[in-house]
DNA sequence: CTGAAAGCGCTTACAG
DNA sequence: CTGAAAGCGCTTACAG
C-alpha cells in the first residue's frame, strides 16, 4: 500500500512538476503570485517592485525552469496574440504566389510577437468558431472569401485583413493593381510594334477571380487607347488549341497576354510543338513574376505582384489595428484599402512582331 | 452623472455582453453551469442530464448566441488541439514541394479537430517557447532542424513529427527513399543506353540537406550495379557553366540527374542558349514532381516526392500520437520511422543517347 | 439527474 | 513595495 501509494505519488507529482506554475515560484520565494506576476512581466523600470526581490524572483524562475503557461496568460488578458489565416483554395491549383506571401505574413506577424494558424474555409464551421471562439485576435482572408465567412465578419468584431480579394466587408484592404498591369504589359507589346494582340484567358476556376476582370480590363482599355479597341480579343480556348489554331491561321495574333503564368508556360510548350518560335513568330507575356518564370525556354516577360510587400502590409497593419483598437473614435476609419502597384520584368519572350 | 454613469455601465456591459459566457446560459435557464457544460458537451446519448433540460439548455444557448470561449476551455482541459509547424527555411528558396504537403497537413489536422500554427526556426527563442509553453499539444518539423529547437524537443515531452528530415532525436520521422529515387532515375537513364551520366549538385544552401547525400548514393550505386563506379561523376558548377563546358566537349555526358528542379529548368535553357537540344543530344532528368515541370521544353522526367502522403501520414500519426498519449506503457514506442517511396515519372527530356 | 466547489494558471485592481 | 482576492470562462470529480 505504502509502496503503491508512492508509486501514484510520485506520478502525480511528476505530472504537476513537469510544469512549475507561477504559485511553485511564489512558494519557493515567499511570495505572492501577484509580486511574482509583476517582477517577471514588468519592464524593470517602472517595475513596483523592489530590485532585489525582482531578483530573486527570476533566479527562482530559473531555477525551477518556470514558464509561464501561455493558455492562462491568454485567459486571463482575453488575447491570444494568434491570427487566422483564413482561404478558400490555395488547395489543388497550387498557385504559387502565394508561398511567399504567407511566409512573410507569418515572419512579420511572428516579429510583433503574434503567430499565424492556418484555418481552410473548406470546412466552414470550422472557420466560423474560430474566429468567434476568442481564438484569433484578428484575422486575414487570402484571395477569396465564403459567404458563410463573410457573414461572420460582418458580424464579429474581429479585426480583419482582406488581401487580394473583392468585397464590400469592411475592414483593410490590401491589393495591387491588376488594371495597371494589365495595361503596362499590353503597353508594352503594342510598344514593340504588335497590333494583334490577344488576351488569353484561364481555362480553370481562376476565372471566378476578380483580377481576371481587372486586368483584362486593363488589356482593353490600353487597346483602346491605341486605337484599336475594336480588335481587343478574349481567347477562352485551352493552350493547346489555340496553339494549333494560331499556327494554321494566316491572321495569326502575334502577341499574346496569359493571365496565368502555368498557362503561358503551357503555351510555350505548345507554340513549340507546333514549330513556332517565341518570340520570333510570336509574344508571350504573363502575370505573377514567380521564379520559373525566368528559367523558361525562352525566359518569360511577365507582370510582377508584390507578394512581399502585400504579406508584409497585412502584418504590419493588422497588428496595429489589433492593437489600436482601443483608439477607435467609434468611427470606422478602420476600413483602410491600399493599393500595390505592379510592376513590368521584360524578359525575352516579347520582342516586335515578324515584319 | 447619472448620464454619466449610464454610458460607462452601457459601455462596461456591452463589453461583456458581447460575449455571453456560460454562467449567462445557466442563469438563463436557471442552473448551474455544471449542468449546461454537460449538457452543451456531452454526446446526447450518455449524457447524464434529462432530455428536457438539455434541450432547454440547447435553446438557451442558441438564443443567447453563446459561443464557448476555446481559451477557457482550453485551459480547464489543457488542451489546445494546435499543432506548431516548425521550419528553419523554407524562406527565400522557395522550395516548391512544401506548399502542398504543408495544405494537406493542415487539411489533414483540421479534419480530425486540430489547427496548424506557422513557427519560424529563424527567431529560435519563439520556436522553443511555442512548443514548451503549453501552446500546442505536439508538432512537425518540417525539412530542417536547428540545434536550438532539437534540445528543446529532446526536453519537452511534446509529440513531434520529423518530416524529411534527419536527426537522431527520437519521435515519429516521415521520410522517403530518395536513395531509391536516385537510383531509379538512374536505373532509368542507363536502360536507355547512356553511359556517362552526371549527377549535377546544387549550387545553393539546398546541398546541406540529406536528401542529397541519399540521391548521390543511389546515383552511385546505380552506376556501380552498371558497371560504370568509376564513371559516376558529381557536378559543382553552376549550370550556366556546365552548359558552357558540356558543348564544347568532345567526350561529354549525355545524361544528367539534376538535383534541384528549378536548376534543372534553368539547365534546359542554357543548354537551349548553346545550341544543345534535349533529349537529342543529352538527356535530363530531375526530381519533385511539381506541376511546371510537365509544362516545360520539352516536359520533365522527374522523380516524384508524394508530397500529399508526406503531409496525410504527419497529420495522421501525429494526432494519434498526441490522443494515445496515456497509453504509453513507459516504453518509448512512439519512435516510429516511415519511409513513403518515390516513383519515376517518364516525360520527353530522357531518350536514348546520340548514336 | 442536478448543484456546489475546486481547479486550470495566470493578471489586475484594490488595500495596506 | 507586497499581499489577498476576484476574475478570465470553462471542466470535472464529488455529493446529494
Amino acid at each position: 500500500m505504502d509502496v503503491e501509494g508512492i508509486a501514484m505519488t510520485r506520478r502525480a507529482t511528476r505530472q504537476k512538476n513537469s510544469r512549475p506554475t507561477i504559485a511553485d515560484v511564489a512558494r519557493h520565494c515567499g511570495l505572492s503570485k501577484g509580486t511574482v506576476s509583476k517582477a517577471l512581466n514588468i519592464p524593470a523600470e517602472q517595475c513596483p517592485v523592489r530590485e532585489a526581490t525582482r531578483e530573486r524572483v527570476m533566479q527562482a524562475a530559473k531555477d525551477l525552469g518556470y514558464r509561464p503557461s501561455w493558455l492562462a496568460r491568454a485567459l486571463a488578458k482575453q488575447k491570444t496574440h494568434t491570427v487566422g489565416l483564413l482561404y478558400a483554395r490555395l488547395m489543388p491549383p497550387v498557385v504559387g504566389i502565394y508561398e511567399r506571401l504567407i511566409v512573410i505574413l507569418a515572419a512579420s506577424l511572428q516579429h510583433r510577437g503574434y503567430h499565424l494558424v492556418l484555418v481552410s474555409l473548406a470546412d466552414s464551421d470550422e472557420a466560423g468558431q474560430m474566429v468567434l471562439d476568442q481564438r484569433v485576435d484578428g484575422c486575414v482572408v487570402i484571395e477569396e472569401i465564403t459567404p458563410g465567412i463573410e457573414a461572420v465578419l460582418r458580424e464579429a468584431e474581429v479585426p480583419v485583413a482582406l488581401v487580394n480579394l473583392q468585397t464590400d466587408l469592411p475592414g483593410l484592404k490590401v491589393l495591387v493593381d491588376d488594371h495597371g498591369g494589365g495595361r503596362m504589359v499590353t503597353e508594352h507589346l503594342l510598344g514593340l510594334g504588335h497590333r494583334r494582340v490577344v488576351f488569353l484567358d484561364p481555362t480553370e476556376k481562376e476565372l471566378a477571380h476578380f483580377s481576371h476582370g481587372q486586368r483584362v480590363a486593363g488589356y482593353e482599355q490600353a487597346m483602346r487607347d491605341a486605337g484599336l479597341g475594336g480588335q481587343a480579343r478574349l481567347v477562352k480556348s485551352p493552350v493547346a488549341a489555340f496553339a494549333a489554331e494560331t499556327a494554321r491561321s494566316a491572321e495569326r495574333a502575334t502577341g499574346v497576354i496569359v493571365y496565368s503564368h502555368l498557362e503561358a508556360i503551357a503555351l510555350m510548350q505548345a507554340l513549340w510543338r507546333h514549330g513556332l518560335r517565341v518570340p520570333q513568330d510570336i509574344s508571350v507575356a504573363t502575370f505573377n513574376d514567380v521564379p520559373v518564370t525566368e528559367l523558361t525556354i525562352p525566359p518569360l516577360t511577365t507582370v510582377a505582384v508584390p507578394t512581399r510587400e502585400m504579406g508584409h502590409q497585412a502584418g504590419c497593419r493588422l497588428v496595429e489595428e489589433i492593437e489600436g483598437r482601443h483608439e477607435d473614435e467609434d468611427d470606422g476609419e478602420a476600413s483602410q484599402t491600399i493599393v500595390l502597384p505592379e510592376t513590368l520584368v521584360v524578359r525575352e519572350s516579347t520582342a516586335p512582331p515578324p515584319a
